[in-house]
RNA sequence: GGCGCCAUAGUCUAUCGGUUAGGACGUUGCCCUUUCAAGGCGAAGAGACGGGUUCGACUCCCGUUGGCGCUACCA
């Protein structure tokens, strides 16, 4: 039966702070966060930071920086409170406590006193018996009262572990439908450690039950765990919420995403400079498809858009190119004053540009993005395309080197120089008429004027129109390159830098060269 | 090993028994362009395998195979 999406729902998104968040945990909180957002409900968040020994204090300011970039707010948090505060499970450990005593109490718990060691040679000798299903041997579940007073009085350490019973558990999960849990695969588990602390299962099934979470969404790993947790709400008399358990996010070689293998964190991305809006739609649409051809979504889209429904059961591959791919979209669909200003603010943050760019720096940035902006999958990609622009020099591969130890295009090079040198500005030149009027000087195909222009002066036979690129580089840095090339092809041939006339007789002077009289449009520049 | 989940092109997906199996990323051809990119128009590319059920299965059932997850005093 399909949800209810007229009656609010709380859900919530509980990480450990273990390391940043992942593309899979940013993809379960968004589709909580959209269920609340869909049906007036709640989105809590949680923080499990049981595990003493791998939480790392950053971590969660980073959970909260990443979940904010995307536009996902908590409506109660540790940071912000709420009605069943506290929020962090390190600071619940009353409550924990209480459902342990009673768990106690009433016997559905008891105390084992095994030592790890002994654990440890437990399952040893199952493995030996042939016995694979290796699970606790329940061995502490009966014991005599005087063994127990034995173990006491020599003051052990127990954990207290929940007892199994024979039995099925069933889950209807909104996504994957029923599954039965037969108990007998299940061993007896512990809930708290001998060190007093509560475990995962333990303080998951409290936590949702005690914060009234209507609606458990999170991702199928966990769907084992489901029937422990279902038990321990029963056992307590907890309320039990309903469980959508959606398939996993993976690696490209479809193992889990962990946190400790660094690629594929949501933080990665923002400080690429992939816009938010990009890593919401694509991860909105692994796992979940609107049933149509649409997929265009913003965060609000989705709010109105997204159903359990559509959820598949499938785990899916992270794709990082269809990422770029949408983030490519985005950046085009962006007013031009905000694509500049998040350029400028890239480019002053890799020290590329001042904290306060003049007027002129803010038009280069403008017609950066003319010769080069839609061609950038992200923000991270203008940086180096900035750097080759800004760069004094420019490396010219030795073969193209080759290519350029013509006399006439020596020349023809050259008169380009000239020509820029007597300009006092390069904008909106006539470029597609001056180049080939100029070659057609030296008898220098069209084709090959272009090539040679863009060789040296950025070291490549592509790149953006020349009218865009010769104001992004300047005066300065054009007569720098093509200087740079004579000199360079002319050491290579153990030549004086001696220039040559258009009939192909030299020049007696060094500098300055005669003016080649560039034959048309000069003055329409 | 046991248990569970999953299975349409390289990837993300549509299809809810009858379709030329649709779309997107990627790949690729052409056009445009001095070039590249972008854009436009095309192309190639998929129901893991084997049994059923049915007039008819990608779709339902069973099995096999494969992938993943759980099987921790991790979460």
């Amino acid at each position: 039966m399909p949800l209810d999406y007229s009656k609010p729902l709380r859900v919530r998104f509980a990480p450990s702070p273990t390391g940043m968040l992942h593309v899979g945990g940013a993809r379960t909180a968004l589709f909580n966060y959209l269920l609340a957002r869909k049906t007036g409900g709640v989105f809590v968040l949680r923080i499990e930071d049981t595990d003493e020994s791998r939480n790392r204090v950053e971590s969660e300011a980073a959970i909260y920086e990443d979940l904010r970039w995307l536009g996902i707010r908590w409506d109660e948090g540790p940071d912000i409170g709420g009605a069943f505060a506290p929020y962090r499970q390190s600071e619940r450990g009353p409550i924990y406590a209480e459902a342990a005593q009673r768990l106690l109490a009433s016997g559905a718990a008891y105390k084992c006193y095994c030592t790890s060691e002994e654990l440890e040679a437990d399952r040893h000798e199952q493995k030996a018996r042939g016995i694979h299903a290796t699970r606790y041997s329940g061995r502490c579940r009966n014991l005599t009262a005087a063994e127990r007073a034995a173990f006491e009085s020599a003051g052990r350490a127990y954990s207290i572990n929940f007892a199994v019973n024979p039995g099925t558990t069933v889950v209807d999960d909104l996504i994957k439908g029923r599954v039965a849990f037969d108990h007998d695969t299940i061993g007896d588990f512990v809930v708290v450690k001998s060190t007093g602390g509560p475990l995962y299962n333990f303080t998951a099934a409290v936590d949702d039950a005690m914060m009234e979470i209507s609606l458990v969404l999170r991702g199928d790993e966990h769907l084992d765990n489901t029937p422990r947790q279902m038990m321990l709400q029963g056992a307590l008399g907890l309320h039990r919420p309903m469980y959508a358990h959606v398939g996993l996010i993976l690696n490209e070689d479809k193992s889990k995403l962990s946190k400790r293998h660094n690629t594929v964190g949501t933080d990665q991305f923002r400080k690429q400079g992939v816009l938010s809006t990009a890593l919401i739609n694509h991860l909105a649409l692994l796992g979940w498809s609107p049933g149509s051809d649409r997929e265009a979504f913003t965060l609000d889209d989705l709010v109105h858009d997204f159903t359990l429904e559509r959820v598949g059961k499938s785990g899916s591959i992270f794709n990082e190119t269809r990422l770029r791919a949408f983030n490519q979209r985005e950046l085009q669909a962006l007013p031009r004053a905000e694509y500049v200003a998040m350029l400028t603010r890239a480019m002053q943050v890799a020290g590329l540009m001042e904290a306060e760019p003049p007027p002129a720096a803010q038009r280069w940035v403008e017609t950066f993005i003319d010769a080069y902006g839609e061609e950038i999958h992200t923000i991270a990609d203008a940086i180096p395309l900035v750097e080759k622009l800004r760069n004094e020099g420019v490396v010219v591969p030795a073969l193209e080197l080759e290519r350029l130890r013509n006399r006439e295009v020596l020349f023809f090079l050259d008169a380009i120089s000239q020509y820029v040198d007597s300009l006092s500005e390069l904008r909106d030149l006539p470029l597609s008429k001056t180049i080939p009027a100029i070659a057609d000087e030296f008898r220098i195909k069209k084709k090959d004027a272009f090539q040679a222009v863009r060789m040296a002066l950025m070291g490549d036979l592509h790149g953006p129109p020349l009218p865009l690129l010769f104001p992004l580089l300047g005066h300065d840095r054009i007569m720098m390159r093509i200087g740079q090339i004579n000199s360079h092809v002319l050491h290579g041939r153990g030549l004086e830098p001696i220039k040559y006339g258009p009939g192909g007789e030299p020049f007696q002077t060094i500098q300055p060269t005669p003016p080649p009289a560039p034959a048309t449009d000069k003055g329409s520049a």
